[in-house]
DNA sequence: AAGTAATTTAACCAATTAGTTAAAATAAAT
DNA sequence: ATTTATTTTAACTAATTGGTTAAATTACTT
């Protein structure tokens, strides 16, 4: 078995399992760990319960791989971002950008990520710490770009989450700020996001005073 | 039936009622819709199965009472701080402040809600409605606060928003935050959050020019 | 064409869970 | 003390779900 190696995809992985990965990652990030049935998943992959258990054993496997490959989607590429040679605005601004793009095409991505892992830290926490990212080389990277840019004045920690902050709740809060904000017209929620994308670099480079 | 109502309640609900109303809040709140189940509502409230469902047919039901209760308590009293007649930068230092408290003294609410609310956005958006707040209002009235103070160059949603993300956020994202900034300390962690009233209201301000 | 691997079918088990029910027990009220 | 209301007990139903299994079927390979 296992002999399906599928060639067009870039990873090592039969064409089932893409399919089943797929599926589960649709199915985990709309209706999360407790909502999901591995019935759904097999349908949505288009195969039955039977060969879903056989590739993976456990629903518990299955989304263990998911959330993983998901928290990896989750964190982009700060690295690149911070450690590239452009002036801090220009960093500032691509790192925005280039975020909001990515929560625009995968809005259910945080809220899944961030009610997992408050419902399961234990578990998950060893997930998220095997996913590559170096917090403290980030912090090291950026903190340097600031002095550089002669801002001491802020710490560096709240400046960080002051930019995830103000990119990924608006999109975890959508329903809120849809409602309340825009009386539920989808269109200017999405305008709305895009604008962010300005206003938030506006509101940091004020505030930093760059 | 329903004659032992509860003189030391300030509700007009009965003893048990009462129990299970604040169990049920525990329960929902820790676990959410799919992982609650009736039966540890009924242990935590140190009552049985059968008088839960006496009191409660359903489980729906019992739900939609705790998270409109729930709701009512992620949306602070924003409608007094703002029509208050201190000036712009108190309004904002004593939401900021209040805001944080709130959210530290209950740390599982905003996930709560915020991950209900993306799950089953249509049955919650009227009970979110139903809630009294009355956001054009808030707007309408913070709106000439900044008009007042001078400051014309900032959408005041966006300036909303941004407050809004600052302040909660950083409590939604607290197993990532912990495990990736402060090491999975929770005494770092906590003097984070504190530390935030004084740098939101520092990074708002500043961007601000007041 | 034969043999092997991949997939489906369909039935099943065991556990969990929302919700019901009726009778027994307890507490409160008169 | 007797009625009435409240609560418990305990058993039950029906539905859902994760997971298994064995045989049948289809696809692939040689």
């Amino acid at each position: 078995m296992d002999n399906n190696k599928n060639i067009n995809s870039p990873n090592n992985l039969s064409e089932p399992e893409n399919k089943i990965l797929e599926a589960a990652k649709k199915v985990f990030i709309q209706k999360g760990f407790d909502g999901a049935t591995m019935q759904e998943i097999a349908d949505v992959a288009g195969i039955n319960k039977a060969l879903l258990h056989y590739y993976f054993r456990k629903k518990e496997i299955l989304f263990k791989t998911i959330f993983q490959q998901a928290f990896s989607e989750f964190v982009p590429n700060i690295q690149e971002v911070i450690s590239s040679d452009k002036p801090l605005r220009k960093k500032i601004k691509s790192f925005i950008e280039g975020y909001i793009d990515l929560l625009t095409k995968n809005p259910y991505l945080p809220i899944f990520i961030l009610n997992e892992l408050s419902q399961r830290p234990e578990k998950l926490i060893t997930i998220i710490k095997s996913s590559g990212l170096n917090p403290s080389l980030i912090i090291k990277n950026f903190d340097k770009s600031l002095q550089e840019a002669g801002i001491k004045s802020y710490p560096i920690k709240h400046l960080l989450v002051n930019i995830l902050s103000m990119c990924i709740f608006p999109v975890v809060a959508k329903p809120v700020i849809s409602s309340f904000l825009f009386d539920g017209n989808d269109k200017s929620y999405q305008l709305f996001i895009q604008q962010r994308k300005k206003y938030i670099y506006d509101f940091i480079i004020k505030a930093l005073k760059i």
